[in-house]
RNA sequence: CGGGAUGUGGCUCAGUUUGGUAGAGCGCUUGGUUUGGGACCAAGAUGCCGCAGGUUCGAAUCCUGUCAUCCCGACCA
């Protein structure tokens, strides 16, 4: 295409600088835009339209497996905060202290919410009293704040949006239960319908949650090969159980302490989606959840009966899909790198030739393929394309992500691997927290997980040669 | 939190070295011609030069502080 350059020219290509290219599609695609607060970011009206649908969907999923929603203070006491000790000390650096007008009368300080654990605890306490009490599955909608030293849209802000799912069961194994049923909630969920191929697995201790027994995640591969966490879901044992003395009465008449469960996602998923699906024209939305799904452009709108039968055809679609009509005065062009940029999955183009033939144009974002279409045909072929995107767009996300997963041997492979080609690296690992440090340091990479689907790569742990426990997928991370 | 860079109409930037009436392109408004890959012509509007102090007859320009943003590290969802 001749014009291919001009078209894209407000846009820096991905390979010319992979950060400049992910913010200017944040700016360019009016996802968000920044604030007068550090770290803070406007999520802009579209940017907004993409969450709700992301969360309407969560949400729903959430239900269906029985969770209720919650609202909970977004304050919290520096007593309870500090109730669990691995908690507090994993937070500590990052949270952010209210200071009251100067009044020195106050009990305590309190703190703005870097996660609820401790406040959901404290009010298990005081409703969880008899086995019949359980299990608790509560969930939260809500923004928490954490004071990171540096910060991107989406990626890492200081205050974000998201879900954090709360619940006590009454044995260890129901808990464990919730925790890789909610893993496997947020996998769905990823591939289903945001089109992002996710690896499933556990943390290493080194990388676990605060105060957490465990915690597992799904990762996902950007277009730069860096990983991006995407969603974690824990399991507490009964830690923080012990430390908020909660306790029930079992079904044999003792004092037992419930067991634990949390686990999120948040606007950094958007983040995801912008680097797993983006291209150097803009943003690409799952059609799933994109705010707009198809959007018609009417070509020559001033030739007579073109606005009319642009406008008629939104109202026959809109039952169906999220529609818009383009009816603005910009030019037809114009319109088509607008709508790029924003990533709305198909554009249908409609001008004094189609009304003609009774037909239409539709261009698929994914890969620009262009059809014909008959006008009596759209409520078939418009919901087959967007399915066709769908699954366009999760294909090419895996298949990068497997021509770009590596395996390795040795330290010396895993550091060559890991300096000249980005990607995950898949490598046998001993166990020791000191073998993770050294692959850090001499490799640059850290773990992402331990896949819950292993492989058996080489019988030694790839640094220290000892007989190795796990394969660890290794990489760098967002 | 360390190192580097940058804040001037909505956006991208010039002007700062050597203090002296606030600039350009794009965008915006109005009218007209256009529209199948970011159209064109004409007229118009838009600024306490990031913010707060200081030096000076006079500050976008010099000094001090502060806030924000970007890049590179360390820390983290």
């Amino acid at each position: 295409m001749a014009d291919n350059k001009k078209m894209v020219e407000a846009i820096t290509p991905m390979d010319e600088d992979f950060a400049k290219w992910y913010t200017d599609v944040v700016k360019k695609a009016e996802l968000a835009s920044y604030s007068g607060v550090r770290g803070c970011m406007i999520i802009r009206p579209y940017g907004t339209a993409l969450w709700e649908n992301i969360r309407n969907d969560l949400d729903s999923r959430f239900k269906k497996s029985g969770h209720e929603n919650i609202m909970l203070p977004m304050f919290i006491p520096e007593s309870l905060l500090q109730r669990e000790k691995d908690h507090v000390e994993g937070f500590a650096p990052e949270v952010a202290w209210v200071t009251h007008g100067g009044d020195e009368k106050l009990p305590e300080r309190l703190c703005v919410r870097p996660t609820s654990e401790t406040l959901f605890c404290d009010h298990y306490h005081d409703i969880i009293h008899s086995y019949r009490d359980l299990p608790k599955l509560y969930n939260q909608w809500c923004s928490v704040v954490r004071w990171e030293k540096t910060t991107r849209p989406f990626l890492r802000t200081t205050e974000f949006f998201w879900q954090e799912g709360h619940t006590m069961h009454e044995t260890a194994r129901e808990a464990m239960d919730e925790t890789e049923q909610m893993l496997g909630v947020y996998a769905d969920f990823c591939e289903q319908s945001l089109a992002i191929p996710v690896l499933k697995g556990k943390k290493t201790d080194k990388e676990k949650f605060a105060g957490a027994e465990s915690t597992y995640t799904i990762e996902a591969m950007m277009h730069d090969g860096k990983a991006l966490q995407s969603a974690t879901s824990h399991y507490f044992g009964d830690g923080f159980s012990r430390a908020f003395e909660i306790q029930f009465t079992g079904r044999d008449n003792t004092l037992q302490y419930p067991f634990q469960t949390s686990w999120g996602m948040s606007t950094r998923i958007i983040g995801a989606i912008i680097m797993t699906h983006g291209d150097d024209n803009g943003l690409v939305v799952p059609p799933a959840v994109a705010p707009i799904q198809l959007v018609i452009i009417p070509i020559a709108p001033h030739k007579p009966g073109v606005t009319d039968a642009a406008a008629a055809l939104k109202e026959r679609l809109k039952s169906f899909v999220r529609v818009n009509l383009d009816d603005s005065d910009n030019s037809a062009g114009w319109k088509f790198a607008e709508h790029e940029m924003k990533g709305v999955p198909l554009r249908l183009e409609l001008g004094p030739r189609d009304i003609e033939n009774n037909q239409c144009v539709i261009v698929r974002r994914d890969n620009r393929e262009k059809t014909v279409v008959s006008l009596d045909e759209l409520d078939t072929k418009i919901p087959e394309l967007l399915k066709a995107v769908h699954d366009g767009l999760y294909q090419k996300a895996l298949k990068r992500q497997i021509s770009m997963t590596y395996s390795a041997v040795s330290m010396d492979e895993i550091k060559d691997t890991a300096e000249s080609k980005p990607g995950f690296i898949k490598a046998m690992w001993c166990g020791n927290v000191e073998c993770e440090n050294e692959l850090k340091e001499k490799a640059g990479v850290t773990s992402r997980c331990i896949p819950f689907e292993q492989e058996h790569i080489s019988d030694n742990c790839v640094c220290c040669g000892k007989k190795a426990e796990h394969m660890v997928v290794w990489g760098k991370a967002y």
